[in-house]
DNA sequence: GTCTATATTTGGATAGAC
DNA sequence: GTCTATCCAAATATAGAC
């Protein structure tokens, strides 16, 4: 019985029913917008009445948090699907492309992962803990390129999320700001090695 | 007769009330978030009963509006305001901070100008004239700093915004990103000073 | 100019028949 | 599991008395 186990046809449809109804969700979400999103027009589209929904999910809010968990795990997934070159600046680059990618070709997902705007979504545990593996994965792959230190950490993210943020806000579809990304990560990586330069004695800052 | 005009006590008082009641609307919005705002509890907080409100504004797109144009003038004085030393890389730093500190101590009208994620707004061509000579002045302040290049002004901003997102999303009321200001002027600029080195050659981007 | 009363819409969620 | 019917709450906005 090796990797087999028995199928439960019942639970097959619950669950394709389950990403049918989350499918919709997004799909009404890049219309509407996350905060206009409404039990009434999920149903319709897959041609329920709304009360019927909570067959299925225990409420608007459980409807979020699938929407969050399929989200992180993707992310998780393109994260680990980056390829190693070792050449830091190769992989940067890479690392930077791919996140641009991830939030551009999704801008509702990017909101709803990242921005957390809506308004009184509360997050499961079992959800939290995808993000979180998403970030730990990115944690790790900047440590592989020789980011550790927590300043050029965030300054990094600063960069990696300002882009995207100016690249959906103000030139959706476009490329006005993704095309910059080789650019900004040449920049990030000339002032890290300049910092680190040995001989070079590294500029304190004094907390304010 | 020089600078005087006739005083209007009703007209007086009618700016007054309308005065008072975006500003309940501010305070209400960053409790409650701007998609949460009602008007109800505005005119609680004022002091009426929410029909009353439609003797000062025509609809809450009104009222979004009246904020949106207070906040964009606020922008506007805040960066003339700048003063200038010559000196680029110190203006740079000084633009920075000044609209980091815009951003920061009133999160949401910072969402407000810059991220327009209010549901149906509408704004009005008198607001969008008042934020259109922000922009302007922003521009202006960075061509005396040198940087005229489109790409470079792009970079810039997403810069400036990276830092102010990730401040206000993940650690708001403290200053984590701002501190990186400096720092972040810093590489910025030794980039720029890189590419304009004469004999250095540009390097060319190709359009994808 | 402010009020009460109300229209109208829309939303999430529940009860209970089938 | 899906439906109809309904509840309940909240929102914007209007009508009309005072």
């Amino acid at each position: 019985m090796l990797g087999t186990t028995t199928r439960d046809r019942r639970l097959d449809r619950r669950r394709a029913t389950r990403a049918e109804i989350v499918e919709a969700a997004w799909e009404l979400a890049a219309v509407d917008g996350l905060a206009g999103l409404s039990l009434r027009d999920v149903a319709r589209r897959v041609g329920m009445q709304a009360p019927s929904l909570y067959s299925y999910f225990d409420s608007k809010n459980a409807i979020f948090d699938a929407m969050f968990a399929q989200g992180a795990a993707e992310f998780l997934e393109s994260r680990l699907a980056l390829p190693s070159t070792g050449d830091p600046l190769t992989d940067l680059r890479a690392g930077l492309h791919q996140f641009a990618r991830f939030c551009t070709e999704n801008p509702v997902r990017y909101q709803l992962l990242f921005q957390r705007t809506i308004p009184g979504f509360e997050l499961s545990p079992e959800s939290f803990a995808i993000s979180v593996r998403g970030l730990q994965a990115t944690q790790s792959q900047l440590a592989d390129v020789g980011v550790t230190d927590p300043r050029e950490l965030d300054l990094l993210t600063a960069i990696g999320t300002g882009l995207v943020d100016q690249q959906i806000s103000n030139d959706p579809g476009g490329d006005r700001w993704t095309r910059l990304i080789d650019e900004a990560a040449e920049m990030f990586v000339a002032h890290v090695s300049t910092r680190d330069r040995p001989g070079q004695p590294r500029k304190r800052q004094v907390r304010s």
